[in-house]
Formats: C-alpha cells, structure tokens, sequence
DNA sequence: GGACACGCTAAGCGCTTGCTCACTTTCGGC
DNA sequence: GCCGAAAGTGAGCAAGCGCTTAGCGTGTCC
C-alpha cells in the first residue's frame, strides 16, 4: 500500500503549514482524491482511507468535506499570487519579469498538477462565501500579470492590441497545463515552462 | 419556468440529429445541468425535472446516466473535429487557414459554452472504453491542426521552435476559453475569436 | 494514581442516489 | 371499436452518501 505522501511525491511540502499531522495526511489525501476523481465523485469515506483513518476522524478535524476543500483551495490561490508576486518584483526588464512569471506559474501547474487541477477546476464546487474569498485571490493573479504587460507596453517593450484580452490569454493558457500535463508526457515542467514563456513574449509582440 | 429549448438558445439546433423529440428534450437538459454542476453532482431527477418529465422516463430512451454523458460527447467532439476540418481544407494560405480554425474553433467555445464545457471537461466521468473512443476523437482535431502548422511552416510562413508543443498551446488557449467565457462579459464570441486569431498567429511567428 | 482531555473508532442515522417495476395512457392499423 | 406497441408515471428498492454519537485507549496533570 502506497501511502498519500508516496504517491504527491515532493507536492507534499508545500502542505508543511497544515497541523497536526493527521489534518495534514488528510489534506493532502483529499487533494488526490479530488484531482482524480473531481470533489463531488470523492467520497469521505475514500479520503479518510487513504489517510490511514476511519471515516469519522475527518471530522475532527474538519467540520465539512467543504471546508477541506476550501482550505486546499485557499492555500493553493496563495501559493501561486506569491509565485506570480515574485516574479513581478524581481529586478530586470518588462520581458524578463513577464518570462519568469509565466515559466514558473507554467512549471507550478505541470509539476504540482495534482494540487493544481483541484485549485483551478473544483473551484464551482465552493458555497457562494468561500467562492468569493478565492475570486478574488484570483483577481489579485490578474492584476499582477498584467502590471506587468502594462509595463512593457509603456516601456516599448511589447506590441499589444488588448492588455485585458492578452492578459486573460495569458494566464488561461498557464491555466489550462493543469488539465492536459502528463507526468509520463514527453516533457519536463521546466520544458514546458520554457516553451511557454517564448509563446508568452511572441503574443506580447516583444521586439 | 423555462424550458430546456429557451435557456439553452440557438445551441439547442445543433442537436437536430437526436431523436426522438423526448430524448433530445433529456440530452439538452442534461447538457445544461452538467454545464452548471458537473456530471457527478448532477441527478437523474434533475435532467428529467428540466426536460418536464418524470424520473423513470429517462430510462426509456437512455440505458444509463453515462450514456447520456457519452452521447454528448461525441457528437460534441464530431462538431468540434467538423469546424476544425472545414477551416483546415478552405482555398487559402496556411495563415489564413489557421486563423480561421482558432476563430471558428474560439467561437464555438464561447458561443456554445454550456456544450463545450460538457465536451471539454467531463471527458474523466466517461467509462474507460467510451473515454477511448473520445480520445480518438481528440487526436484527429490535434491533427487537423498540427498539420496546418506543418504547412505553414513548410511554406515559410511560419517561424516555429516546437511544432508538437506548439499545436498543443494553440488547442489548449481555444479549449480553456469554455472555462472563463461569460456570456455578460465584455467580449461578444466574435470578438475573443478575433483577438485568439491574432494571438495565435503570433505564436506561430507569422512573419 | 485517579481524573480528565484528546484523538480516534465502530456503528449507524436520515437522506439521496441511480435505477426498476407494475401500471396507465395514447395512438395507429385493421 | 378493439388490439398491441410505444411512451410515460408513481412508488419504491438497494446501496451509498455526509455526518453524528457513544465509547475506548492513551498520555498528562496534580
């Protein structure tokens, strides 16, 4: 039997702010289940198990099967606005900055697939006030890409026809890698974010 | 109340083929309740609800919920492979056929989202024998695609690193469009077809 | 060393699910 | 006007769901 840190591999770390342990196994547990099967396909029974645990120990220390989710969700919007953030803030050119954000948002959503399937696709799956919380961590994703086309485009850097649209383009397309990204595929997170970050800075019309 | 026909709007023609009418009232209805919820939070007491029917008359025109599932799919997914076919064989350059497969292609997806996200991401609730045959499905539009690339590329209109990759970004910017259009956004389908096109064409390098 | 809080389990409650079945209604052919 | 097939209904079954509760073992405090 595998248990759920063999099988998230080194995603697992990301969780080290979850305590105690047992919340955490569960966690990360329910994170698995989720992207396999979706949330509403997941059973609590199946989370728990895979934990290690009887049913009822996830309510001990979760009061729903929502507020998991919701936790994995929040964690996981966090986690890629602080990707996003530094990426923006480093020191370097409109180009630099914009390549960087998109190789390692890309390389988040290839590498740590199984947390980002959950965090990008189960976020209907919310109640309407856990909802807005995570909309608008997602607003914030927004602005911070495009500060940075806006950049480029006033520094002459980029050729834009829409800031909004490519904006929008842009992180759709970073997005979406947690929907086909195939650990067995024939590349590499870093390949991807590679690839992506050239195809980024080709639709900013960088000079 | 509203039927199934008015809120699903002008989508509902391209089910002409499903007959008879009380089986393509079922599979519209369940197009939209899957759109909204998801395959496995949508009940068959839903479907049947929206289509004005009882429960048990779902069973009489469909062996399972998942047929109904795997119905839409494919005739989804043949629509899909149709419009990226039809732009693909058009009189013209590898340009201007492939700005007309990602318009045509984005349309259809912001257009018919209530379909599309069915389609595009229910695809993992289908059994393994007719996710299969889906998946065949999506191999043939990734390759009405790569090859107008390839053309394009051969005719020096194109300046690609990665032709695989490549198709693969295109296709997944187009797919992921299901995801976040709105319908009371600022963009008309039209529009975002427009702005895709000249995104793409980008990508490629179109010089 | 007795009391107690804590983490956890076994059992199960009330409800909903996908699906079935006995039965009624509708309707074209003769 | 009768008949059989097709289409649809109301009631309900077995199974599985999210979640609760009563009780057990363990370690910590004084």
């Amino acid at each position: 039997m595998t248990t759920a840190e063999e099988t998230t591999g080194g995603e697992a770390s990301a969780w080290g702010e979850v305590t105690p342990d047992a919340a955490r196994r569960l966690l990360i547990a329910a994170v698995e289940a989720f992207a396999e099967r979706g949330y509403h396909a997941t059973t609590t029974r199946d989370i728990a198990g895979r934990a290690g645990m009887s049913p009822a120990a996830l309510y001990i220390h979760y009061k729903t099967k929502e507020e998991l989710l919701h936790r994995i969700s929040r964690i996981g919007h966090a986690k890629a606005l602080e990707i996003l953030q530094t990426a923006a803030r480093r020191e370097g050119t409109a180009t630099e900055r914009l390549a960087d954000q998109v190789s390692s948002f890309v390389r988040w959503h290839a590498g740590g697939r199984t947390t980002a399937r959950v965090v990008q696709y189960e976020l209907d799956s919310l109640g309407p006030e856990a909802r807005k919380e995570i909309l608008a961590l997602r607003r914030q994703c927004d602005a911070e890409v495009r500060a940075v086309i806006e950049d480029g485009v006033a520094a002459g850097e980029f050729d834009v026809l829409d800031v909004k649209g490519t904006t929008l383009a842009v992180l759709s397309l970073c997005i979406d890698v947690a929907r086909w990204f195939n650990v067995e595929g024939p590349w590499t997170p870093d390949e991807v974010g590679a690839l992506y970050a050239d195809l980024v800075l080709r639709m900013v019309g960088v000079k």
